[in-house]
DNA sequence: ATAGCCTTTCAAAGCGCTTTCAAATTCGTT
DNA sequence: AACGAATTTGAAAGCGCTTTGAAAGGCTAT
């Protein structure tokens, strides 16, 4: 059943049952109302393509995954962004499209997609501290917003991102306060800018302090349940062990708690653990009193956000570029107590 | 840059370079070469929906996610099955196009989405026991297959599934040759065809072994952290508390193991404890010695062959249905061992 | 040179929709 | 009754591609 054939039976022109179907103040009520009837009646969907094609728009937002950070798709945390974005996409009416390439293969499937009008927008996840993709979007002109920011990009670009920096000086003074010195940081992957913003902020912290920071105490890597438990038990077999730890992400948090219980370890006692949490659906934080203290804040909702500000992007292309910064609360959970004296 | 201009630059027509483009045999080699380089210079991309129209493919595969199973997009499982499509569909040049519905719209959201010629094919997550979305594409002579099945429907259709009951069959036999008796069920939504099936096995091996199946040592919700916690909790509150749990989802063992840790419980000495193992590309199980016994079988694998046999359906729409149950194995842990004599 | 056969190229129709511009109809006024 | 304006409908072009059916060009064999 496509518009022929639809306007044939009703005896009408396919300009009208168009105009009658898209809402078009040009066609008397008592046809609308027979267009709509009979459109249901016989179970019509406009053609998407070929409306694409006679409109120019795809009706759907691109999300690229490169197949390097093997993990990305799978991320959980990649899991509720989407979801939050997916909400209002379909708010919109827009649908939602994945391409997984290869990364060397990246910025080929970048241009292409949008090029061959595939999609309206793209929204860029994971960037690097220092990413090109932002460059080659803003050159192809494609309407697209970073969730996150990248800090070596110079130009302008929208963005949604959380106040990272902020959150982890935050959790670090904290720690601070209570007492430690020694204080790891179990990060992401240091090459992405999130994480990168995280340490500089574990830095701040620590450098007001007038504390030197030791490299034995940081690192950064995929962040996986078995990266924090390795990390933790690494860092516990020093000669100086850490009394507290500021873990990137609720999955490495719980392998940092699994390698601390295995040493007859108690947190909030023993030793100090503050993690970000993102508020994932299925992992959350403890039920009424948090289980860990925690930087926190919904990456569900900035998955929302963003799409907001894509679409917006999509319909007025030549605004400047917008931002938003969100910020992370602080909140105590039962995994921070004072450093126990010696 | 579209194929008139292209066509006009070479001093050809469309045909021609339609066809040297996608590689059918009646062009010239000189030719072919001169197009693609002239391709590349300009850096040419076929529009997907004017190809699309043309072709009467779309080039994309479809998958539906329902709003109400609210977790279901942020299913870490979810995304492992994802990403394996993916790199399939990638394979053979296909998208993979994700719509974010009502699930009181749900019907009318697989109807308009192939039907609008949007994808074409779609995948079935998550299916129910009498999965009634089985019947509306069958109906609709959408090319799908399911992952997972649904035991209560009749008709032929395509699947690929896991053995779910035979796995937890061995794993409860397993318990019960350790001597234990008391065995709970921390399961999915039973609603699920996959959770019905696993309960199915656990009762199979209980009535063997010619135990009777205890109300209070079964519950099955939504496979998050905090219900494996809250579950195992209430359970170890009984008055004849279980000496071995058998857990639906690494995510859920994690909640688990967190309460058995509370009450200073040691898994595989003080409780047993099988969980399955999705393989979870974040959340291993350990990592060279496995933490939980687990039935083990890998999502991602699934998500690849689910989408091999999509594509195949595809290509040849009229072969009949086939199937695909890939068996999970049994490995062995560190979270189970012989009944302790109370 | 010519006929016959491949090989290579092209013009034009068609995919299913939107939208411009023109035409037909209806209505309120005089 | 007639006119202009407003409302409602329609014919046809166009979106960018594929593909059919025809034509042109290049061979070989006579």
């Amino acid at each position: 059943m496509n518009l022929k054939e639809l306007s044939e039976i009703l005896g009408l022109s396919q300009t009208t049952v168009s105009r009658a179907i898209n809402g078009y103040p040009e066609v008397s009520e008592a046809t609308r109302r027979r267009v709509e009837a009979a459109a249901l009646e016989h179970n019509y969907r406009p053609n998407s393509r070929a409306k694409g094609l006679a409109t120019g728009r795809a009706m759907v937002i691109g999300h690229v995954i490169p197949t390097s950070s093997q993990h990305e798709l799978v991320n959980p945390i990649f899991g509720d962004f989407v979801a939050g974005a997916a909400q209002v996409y379909s708010q919109h009416g827009y649908d939602m499209m994945f391409t997984h390439v290869d990364d060397r293969e990246e910025e080929s499937a970048y241009r292409s997609l949008y090029k061959r009008g595939a999609v309206d927008g793209v929204i860029l996840q994971g960037p690097k501290t220092r990413d090109l993709r932002i460059d080659l979007l803003s050159q192809l002109n494609v309407p697209f917003v970073v969730h996150g920011r990248s800090s070596q990009v110079s130009q302008p670009y929208s963005w949604v991102d959380v106040n990272n920096k902020r959150a982890f000086q935050r959790a670090t003074e904290f720690l601070l306060h209570l007492g430690h010195r020694r204080i790891a940081l179990i990060n992401g992957l240091e090459a992405l800018d999130f994480a990168a913003r995280r340490r500089a902020g574990y830095l701040a912290a620590l450098e007001q302090a007038g504390i030197a920071p030791d490299p034995a105490l940081m690192s950064g890597s995929e962040m996986t349940e078995i990266f924090g438990h390795e990390k933790t038990c690494a860092m516990l077999a020093l000669d100086n062990p850490p009394t507290a730890i500021l873990v990137a992400s609720m999955i490495s948090a719980l392998g940092v708690r699994r390698a601390l219980e295995e040493r007859g370890l108690r947190m909030g006692r023993d030793i100090s653990v503050i993690t970000h949490d993102d508020e994932l659906s299925y992992l959350q934080n403890g039920a009424d009193v948090p289980i860990f203290t925690a930087t926190r804040s919904s990456v569900r909702q900035a998955g929302e956000e963003a799409a907001k500000m894509l679409i917006e992007r999509i319909a007025k292309p030549d605004t400047p570029p917008s931002h938003m910064l969100l910020e992370a609360e602080l909140i105590l959970g039962q995994s921070t107590g004072p450093l126990r004296q010696g």
